[in-house]
DNA sequence: TAGATTGTTAATCGATTAACAATC
DNA sequence: TAGATTGTTAATCGATTAACAATC
């Protein structure tokens, strides 16, 4: 009834998935113990942004000893929803949709891909890594009948629009978007895009800043 | 002498890509001038803060008709980098190796690949999209001789620390990684992580506060 | 106990929003 | 001119950092 899985800002989310990635790499090195120093220290943080950041968790610290590393761990995978399966649809079986497809750690975040959809007769009827390939235009019927709430969108531009309608008409509420486009859907539809294009932004930006700063030294 | 890509926060660097791409498109609508109230209405911001953030390409608006939608573009292109070419390395061409090569899109971007890498000799000698692949071996010697600064990281985990250590000691100043593992690297090389585990907890987290507010109502 | 670490309260910093004068 | 839109200055908001008492 009360879920914590609430409202948490954009930051905390980006670094609770790096406190976890790091508790995983420590929990396999038989740590048992962590403190938010030594969290802080390996993520170039401040401590204190880090206990902060962890109370989202409902987890309380002992004093002088830290955090049991492994409830932390699960913790952040509850706070962060990845305890449980979320299935998953994507549309476009191309070379992007079947990379991700093959790829099989997004199970470790809950996405679990049940079905893929495409258009294109040579690949309709086939799987991947498990994974049938079915018609888009089963997928409206398919996912009303499964309850399905994530699509992941790895068509090429054009098509990504009439993709997306199909995904909401099928009841979807959260759309990862990583067409080259941006996509329109009601306002209870969710639309988390692939930034790619941003990342390139930040890089480029941060090596100039770079470059500049080598060139006046 | 006096660049002005320099320093700017990543909320207005992650904003300045997002103008970009509505001004294309308005641009191709054949829109000849823009305001900021009407991108702030399209991307749901305040216009104000359109305002401030484009001041960072140096561009000046005109009160009552805004931009020259097109100069506004190529200036954003400038204040990002886009306008001119960054020879890039790519080094594991697997599914998402190749998947990334294929797409020409980053082109757009200021991302020009020149070379690709990797061991498997099924792949060393092809080419992919015009691209040739080369063995890894020759990866340190050529990023020398062609002053490569960027290198694009799409190894498996378990090599992405050695692929990175060969980017390094070839001279790269900036490695886009898409390897899911966080890889050392000394203190004045550029490390921007692939963030899909990142857009997924965001994801994951609007869904669920999505769902509990239809819960409650 | 002493020392290390937690959690909390206050202060600072940076980013966004509000108010408004300037201008085409 | 009147109205729309810009750019600037001040106020607010939210996130991070500093200071410190509590505790194991």
């Amino acid at each position: 009834m009360d879920n914590e899985i609430i409202n948490i800002p954009e930051p905390v989310l980006r670094r609770l998935v790096r406190y976890h990635y790091y508790l995983l790499k420590q929990v396999e090195t038989g740590s048992l113990m962590i403190s938010s120093t030594s969290i802080a220290d390996h993520l170039n943080l401040d401590s204190v942004l880090v206990r902060k950041d962890l109370q989202y968790t409902g987890l309380v610290g002992r004093p002088k000893t830290g955090w049991v590393t492994e409830e932390l761990l699960k913790a952040i995978e509850s706070t962060l929803g990845w305890n449980n399966f979320n299935d998953v649809f994507l549309v476009g079986a191309g070379r992007l949709g079947s990379t991700l497809l093959h790829y099989g750690g997004f199970k470790n975040y809950g996405f679990n891909f049940v079905a893929a959809f495409d258009v294109n007769p040579e690949v309709v009827g086939t799987e991947i890594n498990g994974i049938k390939i079915l018609h888009t235009d089963k997928l409206v019927n398919l996912a009303e009948r499964m309850h399905i709430h994530i699509g992941v969108l790895t068509v090429p531009a054009e098509n990504a629009q009439v993709a997306a309608n199909l995904l909401v008409e099928g009841g979807i509420k959260a759309i990862w978007n990583f067409a080259p486009i941006q996509i329109d859907v009601t306002k209870d539809v969710i639309v988390v895009n692939a930034q790619m294009t941003q990342e390139i932004a930040i890089l480029a930006n941060k090596l100039s800043g770079l470059l500049k700063a080598k060139l006046e030294s």
